[in-house]
DNA sequence: TTGAAAGCGGTACCAC
DNA sequence: GTGGTACCGCTTTCAA
């Protein structure tokens, strides 16, 4: 590996000026720079990226934490944030917490070891004193904490727009279930669908489920059922749930949505590929990530911020699991 | 950011004694280490590994090369490979490639410029001149290449058994899926597909397929059942390709399994949550990803290597889209 | 058992 | 325009 002292032997010159012309700052007379270029492609030279990072106190890399990749959620945030970041040079080192501050912790730890030039956090602590304390810049996603730049997409209304599309189909006993109680995002939806659900003249209940998983959605499908036969509507914390029900409901041989219609959240790639299609609202996960990714270069390069929180709009997945708007409702 | 000076400051001796309770190496005085300990603590000090990279010429960063995230298949391999590498206190950067040649290049280079430890690559390119100039230890995740280290599955053996649960469940005018002629790995499985079904008394057909691309495959399932509507088995390529015969199949109303049987490869996460839930090909993925770093850490640690080209065993995971082995077949 | 000092490979200030 | 050099924070000889 060569080393500008190698360039700046191979060019004649000394390294300050090969250092010129790398950064191109600085006078550098035309002909000394093709010397210098000619010597950096001869010896097929690249700057050593940890020796900038030490003197510079900075690195083009970016701490990415989320809660967990498997998530069929979160693919889609990392690619729209590498992506944006990628136009700009930098870099990703990721993690995964599993939602344990112990894994967290020693994250942000190593982000600050590498000196990271920032951090997009899809963290459930977003109040750590490590993110307080800390002299990078962060940028929350998919949560938010007081006054802190985040990106996050509109929940609430996202729940109001799921309740209102059962009842538009006409389901008249809709059972809403309930996110994990800890996960705001999870709530805000739940309140959104329950503000619509309450100003209707539907039955409804809620259902409280503790987690996302598919194992834990599969057995809450068949107390739903076994409790609620008569549910006709289904309004789900997110896709997987809805996943779960529509499978329960198709094993107990119920035609959808003729006889039962449902909704899920978020929109994950595979919903498209259940069968029949599951209607959804959508969160531009992808964009969610490019943004905060935006966000956080404008921080970084300091430049004048118009917003700080971004909230991005979602929109309503019309497929087949659910019924035509009926107008005459 | 306390530094080391700090805490040699602090503790009253000289960095290099600082530097040897840090590293645990070279003699210091048992009184001497305890008071450089009550500094560090009190200071809240670690060190930089920005500057430790730059003096050692390797950091604690694994470069992960992957085609796509956004792929189902892709994050149980990370997910497995970043959990070993935690275990020893790397972690990584991460990279899509989208199987462009550009992106790759890029990628490793930047990957050399922070002094990675190591490489984890799933690339279509291992050929490429960046790996075999390169003086970091490369895995090769899912692809092989010559004598280089690698781990995969067993592709062959897996089309086999895709071919023999379609066959012991009777169908007998099967349809095969032949995958991306380009993707070594979609080629294996569909020659071990092939080899059974050359062997076995039924009619077949093979559909080429130029992506994995659910849209694709949608196309691509409509003209499978215009051209052989007698199908009754397809041999999918992925689990991505089954879901979109499986739609089409249930759009035409035909009963699954007992209509026609298919089933998919890959097991991805998602498999389960199709109705009926997809027999498959499994490829311990997470495994995949494990093993994968495990290697990376064998060589980078220099210990002697009994096997350098793994493959990892796949298995048959019948669920309701074939029908129970028949074993009078 | 400890410290001084030379690097690792860049950047940027200051002189010339 | 260009070069000399101090410095970023750490590790590792070498000498004491």
């Amino acid at each position: 590996m060569a080393t500008i002292k190698d360039v700046a032997g191979a060019a004649g010159v000394s390294v300050a000026t090969v250092s010129r012309v790398l950064n191109d700052n600085g006078y550098v007379h035309e002909e000394t720079r093709t010397r210098v270029i000619a010597a950096m492609e001869k010896l097929n030279y690249y700057p050593n990226e940890v020796a900038r990072s030490l003197y510079k106190r900075e690195s083009r890399l970016i701490g990415l934490l989320l809660p967990d990749i498997t998530n069929p959620f979160f693919p889609q945030l990392a690619r729209g944030a590498e992506d944006e970041l990628n136009r700009e040079g930098y870099r990703l080192i990721f993690g995964n917490s599993d939602e344990e501050l112990t894994k967290e912790r020693e994250y942000l730890q190593t982000f600050k070891q590498n000196h990271v030039a920032g951090i997009i956090a899809a963290t459930n602590y977003p109040d750590l004193e490590e993110y307080s304390g800390i002299n990078h810049p962060v940028v929350f996603l998919d949560r938010t904490h007081e006054g802190a730049p985040s990106v996050t997409s509109d929940g609430y209304t996202g729940g109001k727009l799921a309740a209102e599309a059962i009842i538009h189909g006409k389901s008249r006993r809709i059972t809403l279930l309930r996110g994990p109680v800890h996960l705001p995002t999870a709530q805000d939806r739940f309140h959104g669908a329950l503000e619509v659900l309450k100003h209707a003249e539907v039955d409804f209940q809620v259902i409280e489920t503790a987690s996302f998983s598919f194992k834990d959605a599969q057995s809450m499908a068949k107390k739903l059922f076994a409790t609620y036969p008569e549910t006709d509507g289904v309004i789900a914390s997110n896709d997987i749930q809805a996943a779960a029900v529509l499978h329960e409901a198709l094993r107990r041989g119920k035609n959808v949505p003729d006889d039962i219609q449902m909704i899920g959240y978020d929109d994950i790639p595979q919903s498209e590929l259940l069968f029949p299609p599951l209607s959804t609202i959508k969160q531009p996960a992808y964009d969610m990530g490019k943004e905060a990714a935006k966000l956080l270069l404008r921080i970084i390069k300091k430049q004048p911020l118009t917003e700080t929180a971004i909230q991005m709009p979602v929109t309503y997945i019309r497929r087949k699991t659910t019924r035509k708007e009926d107008h005459d409702a």
